[in-house]
DNA sequence: AGCACGCCGACT
DNA sequence: GTCGGCGTGCTC
């Protein structure tokens, strides 16, 4: 009889033993059956042990040995570094990154995959530009290995041409590539473009929106290595890809490549670590790079960690760079948030069958319902959030709980009818811009207009088409689209990030400047954008106008050196939630008083503090920092610590988790 | 996390 | 008298 250790989908940071009698060491990275308690479960073999710590007599057969698929080596490295680094148990961090069709008891026969069909001639690939042929001799000079590379082009530089030669190189050596995209809806055409260019290589997509079946079935090709380019977004970083030969990170600055539940991983941070133990090279490509990459490619103190490669002129013919002017707020009269020079750049672009884009990051038709009369506000009664009105569908809605509640006809405490709303969102800019523009088509696109990936991909056939004049979105109109009539841009309402408190809320904002403005002017047109602020002198705005993003990174990693903060210093954040903030706070403050923490000078500990959204959903949330100038001193200690949090006694509704290198505070 | 066991409150 | 709340403990 043989040993087997097996890692199972569980909170719990052990493996459980099981006797298996025919198994061998190739059983490692295969999945098992095993009973546990009273039901079955799958888990994965991790270890053929000698002897176990449990009583021998007591240990249990394995039900099954899960032929197929088995798991590499490298994917195995790639578990065990997420699950040290991020605190998380092996078993669920192997079983989450798995595709559910593997997880399951009852496999579903997979279809065998289609037969390949004649695949149609790859499609030409253009002539490169000095700079991109620069950043490409750059990235072949390293040669084989671990390189990272940090590719700052500003948007319409033709990062994505430089990603598909480098692509062309890793298949010609007979490698696998793998290239991460923040959110695959938004970003159709670069799948479309990898895929006319290498027609032959089998490309998948993985992300979460496919079906439980596909997303086995491109997983299966993956691992078997019938598709030599996987694209997907953060969880393809867990693809498994025996010949891999090179990772690219697209719009490596964007948020959604971190998991914001289960392990909080950052998929880019991920993607490193996998380059680096594949020995592979890695380019992070970005217009306005994570100020953790722009500082390893630059910052003195870093030595040069990431080689950085720079496209500065736009690789579409005659296109320039759009110019962007501020428009005073305070100088300027504006009507329903929209000031006369913006009002009247639209009429301009009305006249010449151009398009405008006037971007407002707030959905809805205003942020708030108000009682004149005693001071009355629609808040959630679920979260420390208000109610958002929607006057499309007469509801009022909290953007964070997804509650919902008829709109009132007068104040819910003092009867008055006089309630107003109050802001302004862009139902109530497009609402306006009809009244305004009678003759102009207008459309808006934010996640009310466009639910679905449909709905989305219906929208902006229509912008492609040229069957709106003006459009009013949000974020989503700002990633990855080209519109070629568009050539205006009306930035409303983004003076509230200025001053937000949260430290990365200007580097998110200048991010989003940047991609917004990017959408005016691609072809031949010349674009313009018009930021509309009662703050014209912030650097911030500054440096958007002059497109410098290195006068902006220099301001702010000045900023964060001397608060300690990232890249300078390491964070963890330990949070918890439950029906009372005082057992939050209370539970928090036992981790806070942990005594072994004297051992760890190198960590501070903050007092625990409610989150900046205290309250979401019915539960009370708090959370304390932990940091320090030692990413290893962090880590040793987080270890400890973990250990230590799980024996606290907390009341049974309290959850807690801990979160390494947060990005929102 | 499940899933048991176990011990106290309000129902047919 | 039982149904069911969730506190506690265990799973190789």
């Amino acid at each position: 009889m043989i040993i087997v250790r097996v890692a199972l989908d569980l909170p719990l940071h052990r493996c459980f033993d099981y006797l298996a009698p025919a198994a061998t060491a190739a059983d490692v990275g295969r999945r098992v059956r095993v009973p546990f308690g009273r039901r079955s479960t799958i888990g994965v073999i991790v270890e053929l042990p000698a002897a176990s710590e449990f009583p021998p007599e007591q240990l249990k057969p394995v039900e099954a040995i899960l032929p197929e698929p088995v798991l590499p080596a490298d994917w195995f490295r790639l578990c065990e570094f997420c699950a040290a680094y991020y605190q998380a148990p092996l078993g669920e961090v192997m079983l989450s990154t798995l595709p559910a069709g593997l997880k399951r008891l009852d496999p579903p026969q997979a279809r065998p995959p289609k037969p390949a069909k004649a695949p149609p001639p790859p499609s030409p690939a253009p002539a490169l530009t000095a700079e991109q042929a620069a950043a490409l001799a750059a990235v072949r000079a390293a040669g084989p290995g671990f390189h990272p590379f940090l590719l700052f082009g500003v948007t319409g530089s033709g990062k994505t041409e430089v990603y598909l030669r480098l692509i062309a190189d890793a298949l010609e050596k007979g490698g696998q590539a793998l290239v991460l995209v923040p959110e695959i809806n938004l970003t159709p055409q670069l799948e479309a473009r990898v895929a006319a260019r290498f027609p032959g290589a089998g490309l998948v997509s993985l992300h979460s929106e496919l079906t439980e079946a596909a997303r086995l079935r491109n997983w299966q090709a993956a691992h078997s290595g019938r598709a030599r380019i996987v694209l997907g977004t953060r969880l393809a970083v867990f693809a498994p890809l025996s010949e891999l030969a090179l990772i690219i990170v697209d719009e490596e600055h964007d948020p959604s490549f971190k998991q914001q539940d289960g392990m909080r991983y950052s998929a880019r941070d991920v993607a490193v670590f996998r380059a680096r133990d594949g020995k592979v090279p890695i380019v992070l490509g970005s217009a306005t790079p994570s100020l953790e990459s722009w500082a390893n490619a630059t910052a003195p103190e870093m030595r040069g960690r990431y080689a950085l490669l720079t496209l500065k002129e736009r690789a579409v013919e005659q296109a320039r760079l759009p110019a962007v002017q501020r428009i005073d707020l305070r100088k300027e009269k504006a009507e329903e948030g929209l000031s006369g020079i913006l009002l009247e750049a639209i009429e301009k672009r009305l006249a010449r069958g151009e398009q405008s884009l006037v971007f407002l990051n707030r959905r809805g038709y205003a942020p708030v319902l108000a009682c004149t009369a005693c001071g009355w506000i629609s808040a959630c009664r679920r979260c420390a959030a208000n109610l958002v009105l929607h006057l499309k569908d007469r509801r009022l809605r909290c953007h964070h709980c997804g509650y919902e509640t008829r709109i009132p006809k007068a104040c819910p405490t003092c009867g008055n009818q006089d309630i107003h709303p109050f802001g302004r969102g862009t139902q109530r800019l497009e609402e306006f811009l009809v009244e305004r523009f009678p003759d102009a088509r207008i459309l808006r696109a934010d996640r009310d207009a466009a639910k679905s990936r449909k709905q989305w991909e219906a929208l902006v056939e229509k912008i492609h088409a040229g069957e709106a004049d003006i459009l009013v979105g949000t974020q989503m109109l700002a990633k990855g689209h080209d519109f070629p009539k568009l050539t205006l841009v009306g930035v409303v309402g983004a003076d509230a990030a200025l001053f937000a408190a949260d430290c990365r809320a200007p580097e998110r904002l200048f991010a989003q400047l940047m991609q917004v403005a990017g959408r005016a002017g691609r072809a031949e047109l010349p674009g313009e954008v018009l930021i509309q602020t009662q703050y014209p002198d912030h650097p911030l705005y500054a440096a958007v106008v002059n497109h410098d993003y290195p006068a902006f990174a220099a301001t702010q990693l000045a900023e964060r050196k001397v608060a300690g903060f990232p890249p300078y210093g390491f964070q963890a954040m330990l949070r918890a939630e439950a029906p009372q903030m005082a057992d939050a706070i209370a539970f928090l403050a036992s981790a806070r008083a942990w005594p072994g923490a004297e051992a760890h000078p190198a960590v501070t500990l903050y007092d625990p503090v409610p989150m900046r959204l205290a309250k979401l959903a019915n539960l009370e949330r708090g959370q304390l920092l932990a940091e320090s100038p030692s990413r290893p001193a962090l880590q040793a200690f987080l270890g400890e610590w973990r250990q230590a949090v799980e024996t606290i006694k907390a009341p049974s509704r309290l959850r807690w988790h801990l979160e390494v290198d947060p990005l929102e505070f």
